[in-house]
RNA sequence: GGCGUCAUAGCCAAGUGGUAAGGCGUGGGACUGCAACUCCCUGAUCCCCAGUUCAAAUCUGGGUGACGCCUCCA
């Protein structure tokens, strides 16, 4: 598999350190409010990212922090009267809750900053000691002159970095490019005990910390949003490197952005849509799907006109499983070469070889949709071949995490079972403007009723 | 100012040297009592200009337009 690595910017073979074994490490929420569909990006991204590498007989290590001490959670705490960790275990669960919804599944560990302030310590003391970081006031800096890769991600040169200096010109830091490992707590601050300060730790460090804890000093992949790149990323690979004296990670992918009317989707700007009001109105599966209609790295622009048409892709991929699980009871055994199958997984492999390609694979499965309709048509129902055909897109449907809405059986009202029985015999008497007369009832108690090839389907409306 | 990305049919979107996947929508047809589902048919020479090549959407140069990072951000 070819994957576009930041660091090089070319697509390199994914080679993993040890073989069949894949170290990942993406950086989850700030957790001080609920998630928007910016940041649900990443998440099903590298969720089928992750769920692939494993599909292919691969075993994954991922890992996903929880930022849960940082300013934006304090200010949160501070405007409710809550302690902050209270804030931050509840939007911990609100995102469980979108999580599961959009089908991303659990990380393999999902550490928190606050468990491991132990470790962070540690780290910033021996920055401190290899004289790459230097105590003031209470807060510790990585000093980045020290570090000469440093912009090797972001490729950026140093002096350019400073230059365009909007850093923060504090007088305590050597160089306002150094950024603070550890910061002195204020009045009212959550804070822990180090040898610098009562205090609490910088953002970056966080996630070196963590990715050394739970993955060791060098990691195959590190995954997230183009726009933690720089600075965050970069000061990772600092922090990290400097530390361990070891590479930090072989691998770098960052998706794209959501925009919304050409600019870029952010809680700053104040143009996002949650994850939560999305879903909705339809449904956490049409996000995951609209995220995989495009190239990991292309921008998507986010409207609703988008999500219709996510939403009626979605609805062909449904009809067709949903068509072909009626027609296999009364399906006949048939001779059938399986081989004539792979094909589809081989080019949908193919395209996700090749630097995750998720909109290309998603065309092979409506090939293979409409191979499976046609299929559907004939007369007798093949069956061998049907269940080839539905293991096949099963199968590679949950590569993607799509298609994984349980039909739910719904309990049909006693007086829309009456109605429908009476359509049923009116039909059969081909009175049809009565049968239409009942089908029109039954929409109007929030039941939708189609016939389909395999008898009358009744749903609730949405 | 520095660094970078993108520009393909009405819309979304693959393809990155050999004459344009797929989805949504539109229109026509088949099937079905109707509707829905489904099937068949229906649409672009790839922002503009110049160049390289037997051959370019695909490479090079120059335009134009949009966007991003350099500050918290997925």
């Amino acid at each position: 598999m070819k994957i576009y690595n930041t660091l090089s910017r070319k697509k390199e073979e994914f080679v993993p350190m040890k073989e069949g074994e894949y170290s990942i490490y993406i950086c989850g929420p700030t957790v001080y409010n609920l998630i928007h569909i910016g940041n649900a990006r990443p998440m099903c991204v590298f969720d089928t990212l992750r769920r692939y590498l494993e599909y292919k007989g691969n075993r994954v290590r991922y890992v996903q922090n929880f930022t849960d001490v940082d300013d934006k959670i304090i200010n949160k705490a501070k405007e409710e009267h809550l302690p902050s960790s209270e804030v931050s275990e509840r939007y911990i669960k609100e995102y469980q809750i979108d999580a599961a919804g959009l089908n991303v599944r659990p990380a393999t560990v999902h550490p928190k900053v606050t468990e491991n302030i132990e470790n962070i310590i540690h780290i910033v003391e021996t920055l401190v000691e290899k004289g790459y970081a230097y105590p003031a006031n209470g807060d510790v800096y990585f000093r980045t002159k020290k570090f000469s890769e440093y912009g090797k991600l972001s490729h950026m040169p140093m002096e350019e970095l400073v230059a365009g200096a909007r850093v923060s010109v504090d007088d305590i830091k050597e160089d306002p490019a150094d950024f603070a490992l550890w910061k002195a707590a204020k009045e009212g601050e959550p804070s822990w005990p180090s040898p610098w300060s009562n205090g609490r730790p910088g953002w970056h460090i966080e996630c070196s910390a963590m990715a050394k804890t739970y993955l060791g000093d060098t990691i195959d992949l590190h995954c997230g949003g183009q726009d933690l790149i720089f600075p965050h990323h970069e000061n990772e690979i600092a922090q990290s490197e400097c530390a361990n004296g070891v590479p930090f990670s072989h691998y770098w992918m960052h998706n794209g952005y959501i925009d919304v009317d050409g600019a870029k989707m952010s809680k700053s700007k104040g143009n996002f849509f949650t994850v939560r009001d999305v879903s909705k109105q339809y449904g956490y599966e049409v996000i995951r799907y609209l995220m995989l209609q495009a190239h990991y790295r292309s921008p998507i622009n986010y409207s609703k006109e988008i999500l219709d048409q996510c939403k009626a892709s979605l609805e062909r991929l449904y009809n067709c499983k949903t068509a072909l699980e009626n027609a296999l009871p009364s399906a006949v055994s048939a001779p059938f070469d399986p081989k004539t199958l792979e094909p589809f997984r081989l080019r949908f492999e193919e395209a996700m070889d090749d630097d995750l390609n998720t909109a290309d694979a998603l065309s092979v499965l409506f090939e293979l949709v409409r191979e499976i309709n046609t299929t559907l048509r004939q007369s007798p129902l093949p069956k061998e071949k049907l269940q080839g055909m539905y293991q096949l897109l099963t199968q590679l449907a949950d590569v993607l995490g799509l298609l994984y809405q349980k039909p739910e059986k719904e309990e049909i009202p006693k007086e829309v079972a009456l109605l429908l029985e009476e359509r049923a015999a009116a039909r059969k008497a081909k009175d049809f403007q009565k049968a239409d007369a009942l089908r029109d009832e039954i929409s109007r108690l929030g039941y939708l009723v189609e016939e389909t090839r395999q008898g009358t389907k009744v749903t609730k409306r949405s």
